[in-house]
DNA sequence: GTGCCAGATGTTAGCGCTAACAAATCGGCG
DNA sequence: CGCCGATTTGTTAGCGCTAACATCTGGCAC
């Protein structure tokens, strides 16, 4: 009358049927797959065999609960239909699956609280560490990962307070796309924004800093709209933009899903571009170089960061708590001229 | 002379410790959190305050180890960088987030090889179930899936052999399309594909049924390239074309990407659209509807898609095998005809 | 031969949780 | 008043793996 077996998860094979196989402990099977060199060579060999032979898949669970370590790591972004972030996913993954650490992606649709829900609800998957998006996060969020000494790597932005991170200067940014268009010979330059994430106020900063220190900042040519971005979005507030100001002579835009949007709608009422105004975008989208006339904007090195965060990440966890030295990396970004300035 | 105690991995406060902090054993906390239903009311809510108070946070490894199962779905698709596929993996998050399921997302980059490695690897994590884009891998995955009884929905397409999928049929939105070039007058319409995944090629199969049908098929009209699609790609690829057929009327193309890059070169060389050539491209991504002239192509409903795969999914984990009906989702297509054709 | 050390392998225990069974509790009814 | 069944809670064991310690082996110095 004993009692039923429990179910099996995966093959059902497990450490202890290798080693039995193999002629050893299950302790043996566990260095020859995870630590080789602590395992005699011919002995090694045998198990690895005896491992294909079975179709041994190795429990994670089992492991992570053993070990007390995940070798996963929690990455946070803003939007999934968002390409800027898509693409540094793509720079993460690039690194992290190699290195054997398994990727959980929390989607935070730009809003802080939901981002400490995900923090919450991925904790428990206790991630080895964290990929965050963005300096700005709920106060509960850092506090979270201090208590738990959960080590964390910020993207996109470059901080001043010592955490590591790696991206580049949204405001150098837009101040230097700012100054293209005043050497251009403009003057009524327009900031168009949507989304109003921290870049975009960012970008916004190095706009106003320019244009004041030409001496033509004018705050009337702000349009700022908490609205997701879109192209639909960037046709209409350039409608707006000029109705209120005919004058304008070009416009900056946050990001190039609103750029190409303006430039379509300029097409379409017959505005000259750049003639009578000149049209800039921000982070060089694949389409950016296809629209009539190409979009300027800057281009910035999404994949590079995502890389590059994924490798401090790892230095981090791999305990190389290289004190010395800023942990901020500053990947920069390069102006692409096109026709439409 | 006690031993060290283990490394404690996340915030250190475990079922017991709630447990005895409530005045009730580990199990009932177990109970009160899962299946509410077993514990009073007012015990319950005991606990959960407990709960909030300890800063308790499960651990997911020791209830997936000792319960057998993960509540993870392993989310295969091709690409990160194609948009379509990150609309449906938007359509599958927004049904497995609520369900408690997390999702593990592996990026197969189009291979069949990389698939199999993919999911030989993600079975570390035991996930209760697949979601698959396409019907085409390798014989050893669906040998796989079949030895461990794994549940999967297929995405994207139309299976035919009775395995549970949720799509359209590439082939018919394909011979829609070429339907409506033929009607618009066109007679020498071109099919131009890049990447040649599965879907691609059954579009293609649509285009020629139909051409055939209508007397004008011409094999020299089909541009196949293996590449990866782009933008630049597509320009080049309608160069090409008009250098050996500018007899040419109309490009069907088989996705946004191409059409875009296709448009874009014919504004720059001074080819009227649709006058001299019609164009037309294949998802509705956003940028179709701002090309000059706006893009005709086939909208797909690629939210839709990933999120009534997910649901069909769940259904089955949750045992709800209902014999009766086929189990493939046609979700259809809409062509949406703008200014380039 | 003895002692010793380094390296290879094994033993034991326990990570945190839940399935299965066991016990306690309660209300209602003969 | 005691017995029944239903409901609520507890006990026990074990999921598969690895940290820590224990043991074994062989080689080498003296």
């Amino acid at each position: 009358m004993s009692r039923k077996p429990r179910l099996r998860s995966g093959s059902g094979v497990t450490m202890h049927d290798v080693g039995l196989a193999a002629g050893v402990s299950a302790i043996t099977v566990s260095r020859a797959l995870h630590s080789p060199e602590r395992v005699t060579p011919a002995l090694r060999e045998k198990i690895l065999q005896v491992v294909e032979q079975l179709g041994y898949v190795p429990n994670r669970s089992a492991r992570q609960l053993a070990s007390a370590r995940s070798h996963t790591v929690l990455v946070l972004i803003p939007s999934l239909s968002n390409t800027v972030f898509i693409d540094a996913l793509a720079g993460i993954e690039s690194v992290l699956q190699p290195a054997g650490y398994q990727m959980l992606i929390g989607n935070t649709h730009y809003s802080d609280s939901e981002e400490l829900a995900l923090l919450r609800a991925y904790l428990q998957h206790s991630p080895d560490g964290l990929l965050v998006t963005g300096l700005q996060q709920a106060e509960a969020f850092s506090r979270i990962l201090q208590e738990r000494q959960l080590p964390a790597v910020y993207m996109m932005d470059l901080s001043d307070d010592g955490r590591p991170c790696v991206g580049l200067s949204q405001e150098a940014a837009g101040a230097a796309m700012t100054r293209h268009l005043l050497q251009r010979g403009r003057r009524r330059i327009a900031y168009l924004a949507a989304q109003l994430d921290e870049r975009v106020v960012k970008r916004l900063q190095g706009y106003r800093q320019e244009l004041t220190a030409a001496g033509c900042h004018d705050p009337a040519l702000e349009w700022l709209n908490p609205a997701p971005s879109s192209m639909q979005l960037g046709a209409d507030m350039l409608d707006q933009l000029l109705a209120a100001h005919p004058d304008c002579d070009a416009v900056f835009c946050c990001n190039d899903d609103l750029a190409i949007g303006a430039i379509a709608r300029c097409q379409q009422r017959g505005i000259a571009v750049p003639g009578q105004l000149a049209i800039a975008g921000f982070n060089d989208l694949q389409a950016a170089a296809w629209t009539t006339p190409p979009l300027s904007t800057i281009a910035t090195p999404r994949f590079a960061i995502g890389a590059a965060a994924a490798r401090l990440l790892l230095q981090q966890l791999q305990g190389q708590q290289e004190t010395g030295g800023s942990r901020c990396l500053d990947l920069g970004f390069q102006l692409q001229q096109r026709g439409s300035t």
